[in-house]
DNA sequence: GCTTCATTTCGGGATATTCCGAATTGAGGA
DNA sequence: TCCTCAATTCGGAATATCCCGAAATGAAGC
């Protein structure tokens, strides 16, 4: 079909979902780790990787690797698209957003290796690795 | 729970979609009926009213009837919103809206009773009903 | 080499969306 | 009133999305 129609839906549907809008919307008030947005925003892992993905592919976030963690940004200045200033200056004035920001100001804090099984019991014991 | 952040959610997801989207920039030309749009689009009328009501819901279109047609049009001015603006924008490069203005323009100079069994192999014409 | 662990990818059941044709609604004309 | 017909709503099958836990990946340290 339409190349260019598709492109513009699929950004615009990479900000149509809560989750999404909430992990963009943080990376506004600045850098996090993969593990902090999970820690903060009190998610499974695998969904705000997967929440990452979809909005670096739509063109809104980047990452850089610093040892074992992965950090994520936000596109600034020229690189940033009208639709995603449009779509953060609408997210910042949410309630849920600007409380998601407090929280991570505390995660932040945290030593790294945030315990990241977050909430659950750790005193499980994790099975062989190569099957 | 966190209204306001489905609230945004889903006015973005109003526009998250082909055919709305194109609906969108296609009443970005200015108004048009609801039959108007199907040919213009050449898709089923339900699903065209289908598309307004959600745009409808999310506060992006308004609808005014007259006789038995309904003339939907885009919020303007201060009642428009930062994003629909920006959408806009976004959208008004496409090829296939230009596309889609092009041919919104001679569907506006038919005779209203516009054959709307789209598929339908309907050659005569109607009488006048407004230019 | 081996182990650890943050991250990613996979599998899939549950839920939501999309689109059309059919049926219904409602305003206008005769 | 009855008929017409633009528009809306309904039914539902096909398709897409969401979210998690489990498994795999890969970099860092031993």
């Amino acid at each position: 079909m339409d190349q260019e129609l598709r492109t513009l839906v699929d950004r615009l549907k990479a900000l149509s979902h809560p989750l999404r809008l909430r992990v963009l919307a943080l990376l506004g008030s600045g850098e996090l780790c993969v593990c902090q947005v999970a820690e903060t925003l009190q998610v499974a892992q695998s969904s705000v990787s997967e929440a990452l993905r979809d909005l670096r592919q739509a063109g809104f976030v980047q990452e850089r690797k610093e040892g074992r963690w992965v950090f994520v940004s936000l596109l600034r200045g020229k690189a940033a698209s009208r639709l995603q200033k449009a779509v953060l200056a609408e997210a910042a004035g949410l309630t849920i957003v600007q409380a998601d920001r407090s929280r991570a100001d505390t995660v932040q804090q945290l030593p790294l290796p945030i315990p990241c099984p977050k909430g659950a019991p750790r005193t499980a014991k994790r099975g062989a690795h190569r099957a």
